[in-house]
DNA sequence: TACCTTATAGTCAATTTGACCATAAATATG
DNA sequence: CATATTTATGGTCAAATTGACTATAAGGTA
């Protein structure tokens, strides 16, 4: 098949990218430089080119912002409403990231005024929809992470079992029992242990665990499912 | 806002409208009258008009087949491969939708060889990217069966508990204990026993239930999950 | 060396689960 | 009409899991 490499301009897609870092989920919003919300922070986004794939649009548009290429990343919904958007009618498909401390540095090409990290608690109104679409994520991101082990997507390759539970705090905005906590992640046979210890920190250091892909593909052949 | 009256070419919406009868899943296919795969079976779908959203654009095309208008319905994910669709670019929005017996007869327009219900064991080859959608659309259903209560949708208002168990069966595909089921069922107080019991058994009749979305949702605020 | 601080291990009662068995209520059959 | 048959519904019991803790270990720092 062969399409002229033109856009499709009534569908577009926003990235809802998260990252987690001192005990609190980020959101990366981008600045925009043009255009009636000229000046405002808005979600990431862009246009699907006529010869590319939608998801293959979505890994472009988010290794272009982060530099990273295999990512976690999956569609989140579709936002449709006819006025969403001003003047002409725009639907977008919201795809949402979860990105390791390890890439949290934006791709060369951006600036802190172009492209920065906020909060979730300080992000500020944003145009269209676009706060909307990032409380839907939020929603998705709390119920699948209690679902589904996704949650080491936002933790550096080795992690804590402290870094592991600050993050479930964090997310699910709610304080858990360390002790079974740990006990129950580890039950799981989810988390392989390094044989490598934490660094720098003044007291006992923590041993380092790896989120074992195989392990869990293995166990949901045979019907596990993740809760927590 | 004023769009004028016509339609975005480029993105479709296709159904996947699932009934349950006979201890079987069903889902709703259409025959095409014209095009390249007339004649053939493919999910029912059609095109969202300038000035609708696309929520309000599967309700609609979910009512003209159905006749139904408060049907579960929930976007499943947009199909956006460059090649699904032939000549030209096509995205389409899923749709996933539970009907209950009593919808299930079809919208008058409607006869037997445009429209009709095949068991998921029996669907036939279909068109574009169908199957694979289908695909999506049961797997969406198996996992999402397990951790909401949406089961519910796909029996009549008022159901026993062994109905219940038959649905579960069939979507999990696996065999469920009668006692113990019953006995979670029972404790995540959801249902409401109704005073009637099932009619026209040649054995003991079973007490007729209803879910209560009020004790469901009041029970979500505090924190409970539907886990199965 | 004493003393923080956090990691990690263990205890125990309460609850939930899985695999059953028992009884009840209705129709069907001889 | 008694008895078999069928499914609903109610229990039991050991095993596993959970929730709320307590205890000890392993570093650092004063």
């Amino acid at each position: 098949m062969n399409f002229p490499d033109n856009n499709i301009d009534a569908l577009s897609i926003d990235c809802l990218i998260f990252g987690f870092k001192k005990g609190e989920l980020d959101i990366l919003l981008v600045q925009h430089g043009e255009g009636i919300s000229k000046g405002k922070w808005a979600l990431p986004g862009g246009w699907i080119r006529y010869n590319e794939s939608v998801n293959d649009a979505a890994i472009r548009l988010l290794h272009d912002l982060t530099g990273v290429s295999n990512i976690y990343m999956e569609q989140l919904a579709v936002f449709g409403d006819v006025d969403r958007y001003p003047q002409k009618r725009v639907i977008t498909i919201g795809y949402f990231a979860l990105v390791k401390p390890e890439n949290y540095k934006l791709h060369a090409g951006f600036t802190a005024s172009d492209a920065n990290w906020f909060k979730l608690s300080e992000v500020p109104a944003l145009p269209y929809d676009h706060n909307k679409i990032l409380n839907a994520a939020v929603k998705h991101l709390k119920h699948k992470v209690r679902h589904e082990p996704i949650g080491f997507n936002l933790l550096p390759r080795k992690f804590t079992l402290h870094q592991l539970q600050e993050l479930y705090e964090a997310v699910l905005e709610t304080k858990l029992d360390k002790p079974n906590f740990r006990r129950k992640l580890m039950k799981m046979n989810l988390l392989a242990a390094s044989k490598e210890k934490q660094k720098d920190v003044s007291h006992r250091a923590a041993s380092l665990y790896k989120f074992d892909k195989r392990s869990y593909d293995r166990l949901k052949d045979r019907g596990f499912t993740f809760e927590l």
